[in-house]
DNA sequence: TCCATATGACCTTTGAGTAAGTTACCGCAG
DNA sequence: CTGCGGTAACTTACTCAAAGGTCATATGGA
């Protein structure tokens, strides 16, 4: 029988391969690895399904390819500030302003890695627990020097800052997401505005 | 044919409400809306699919009814607390003292109402939308106090700081149900340590 | 006996994954 | 330059499993 749409258009596997990487990454991004399916990652390329599935083998291994994209871009950017050696507040500053930078063209990017839907067990699911393992051993460190310069010197305290430190790059991301008028450079300048206002709250009594 | 398990055990209508809207609750927490199957809430209980759906009639309501008591009980203590007129920082560990203390028993039912993989349209997105929006209208409240307090007004900056004030919120929560061991009490002693630790950190040079 | 409480077995939809076939580009013989 | 096979790029049309939701029926307690 008489298949239209088929044939190839002519598009070389390294290009389509970039293509789909690219579209999956924004849905995976912003819809989150649960409700995007690969009949919607096929589409708007203009491409069937069974494409997506010659090129990666499975849902789960398309999100891990992604993945390794997103997370070896942004470890090796987190990686290459902390070796510049600035410490404390400063350094989570210069690390959002980075990462800020990195994520100015796809926002999204960020997300993937921290996707509370995406498999608790696979391929992607290591792919993805080596990455947030590399990210937050670096965010450990940076907060860890910063608690010890203030004389916090408290496991459990540094652990529990390490979780609100992540979040508040998220939720930063999130508002990001929220406000696309808003380019690298004004987000790390609101960074800087909020930051100081913080450090320069007043506790009042409550460490009675 | 014969139904082995069939007939009443004798529980009662109110009391098999509550043991749903229990387990379900716990289960939408910790899992997620998506993750969660209606099968999967009966399960635990000793019921079947259909006991649930007799009660509820959807799992996009069963989740409403869970969203709209957790939701009750959280802005409830929240509006209380934001009553007794305490401002800046103070409020912000006196909330997060109050939430502590109501999440105790069951530190999931936060994560309900800030879930991302629940349904965006329905009787559940309606209800999780009013509550979240009186939540952040307290947050906002609270956080523009504290704002003005040093001297910051712009409404960007407030907006972006109630987003990172509420996922820090989240984190901690998340935190402690990684850690159940720590108890209310011991939460809000570390929160007050690590606000204090933030409040001391220097900003170096970078506001230059 | 009656009916609220309960269930097994079903229907339906959605989405992951596959089989088998179709078409167009490309290198090469004449 | 033209025609022709090989293969890479493509599609339609399916299977299968999981989960939401329904229905007819069974049973224990008042």
């Amino acid at each position: 029988m008489p298949r239209p749409n088929a044939g190839t258009k002519g598009v070389p596997r390294a290009d389509r391969e970039e293509q789909i990487l690219e579209t999956a990454t924004r849905l995976f991004g912003t819809l989150g690895f649960a409700a995007t399916s690969v009949a919607a990652v096929a589409e708007p390329i203009g491409i069937s399904k069974p494409m997506v599935y010659s090129y990666f083998g499975s849902k789960d291994r398309l999100y891990g390819a992604c993945l390794r994209r997103a997370g070896e871009q942004l470890a090796v950017e987190m990686e290459r500030i902390a070796r510049t050696g600035v410490v404390g507040l400063e350094r989570g500053l210069r690390t959002l302003d980075g990462i800020f930078v990195l994520l100015e063209p796809q926002p999204w990017m960020w997300r993937m890695l921290f996707d509370p839907t995406a498999p608790r067990e696979g391929e992607a699911a290591e792919v993805m627990a080596s990455y947030t393992a590399r990210i937050t051993a670096l965010a450990h460190e940076g907060v860890g020097e910063l608690m010890s310069l203030v004389g916090v010197t408290d496991a459990l305290d540094v652990s529990a800052m390490v979780s609100v430190w992540i979040s508040i790059f998220d939720s930063l991301v999130d508002w990001w997401l929220d406000h696309p008028d808003q380019d690298a450079a004004a987000m790390t300048q609101r960074c800087v505005r909020l930051f100081a206002a913080v450090t320069r709250a007043d506790l009042g009594s409550v460490l009675a």
